[in-house]
DNA sequence: ACCCAGGGTCATA
DNA sequence: TATGACCATGGG
């Protein structure tokens, strides 16, 4: 029987293998990548975008300049992104904490778990957004665990899909060992195959992972994953 | 018109 | 512990 270690890393080569780097996060800074965080809970990502746009456009994009502002304004802002309400909030109690610890720079000497904890102390930052936080601007070995990581890995019988957020995290962290990297292309490359996924659907019957379904002519079907 | 998206919180049982 | 309601825009 084959170790959950041997399996994430083949699964992994085999979305490398399909989609290449995906070069996450997408933004130019640590403090931009916390905000699209925060932004993209359960919202597509070019929703964020154009969010992002609009408060670098004003130069609105620091800590100083978002909890200055009022919520209303604010939320017409954040109106791309869905829940522009609470999302306001969400990101002004951010931005407060965030200053109150002084900015990225003392933040960044924190070990992980008592920033993770810090983060989740946060009103609006959840286990997925602070790991995302962690990792994509932290550069800290946390492996982010979201729906589509669980319906992915129950599907391959990895896991059972039940297990609570932490128990997963610790599963793959454990098997997968501290590689930041690493957890930084797995994330990127599940919610991709996501994606793409989603794109062939209801056709998506051939994808890299061989789950299922029978090839397109002419295409050379993959062995099946080895699940046991 | 319906479904879902790179979640989190709060109220119930 | 475990569901359910709620937040709300934009694209398929």
């Amino acid at each position: 029987m084959r170790g959950l270690d041997q399996k994430l890393h083949a699964i992994f080569e085999r979305l490398y293998d399909a989609y290449g780097p995906q070069c996450w996060w997408p933004g130019e800074t640590p403090f931009e990548v916390m905000v699209g965080a925060i932004l993209t809970q359960n919202t597509t990502w070019s929703n964020v975008e154009r969010a992002i746009a609009s408060l670098k456009a004003l130069n609105y994009l620091h800590a100083e300049a978002i909890l200055a502002l009022a919520d209303e304004p604010l939320a017409r802002l954040l109106r791309p992104t869905g829940y522009f309400n609470v999302k306001a909030r969400r990101l002004r109690c951010f931005c407060a904490w965030y200053l109150d610890q002084g900015g990225y720079e003392p933040l960044r000497g924190e070990k992980t778990e008592a920033l993770r904890a810090d983060l989740l102390a946060v009103q609006g930052i959840g286990p997925e957004t602070a790991d995302d936080i962690l990792l994509y601007a932290f550069r800290r070995p946390v492996f982010v665990i979201d729906a589509y990581t669980r319906r992915l890995f129950a599907r391959l019988e990895c896991i059972r899909g039940n297990e609570d957020y932490e128990a997963l995290r610790g599963l793959f962290e454990s098997a997968l060992g501290a590689d930041v990297p690493l957890y930084n292309e797995f994330h990127a490359l599940i919610v991709r195959h996501a994606k793409e996924v989603c794109k062939s659907r209801p056709t998506c019957d051939r994808c890299c992972l061989s789950l299922g379904c029978p090839s397109s002519a002419g295409a050379t079907p993959r062995p099946a994953m080895d699940a046991s």
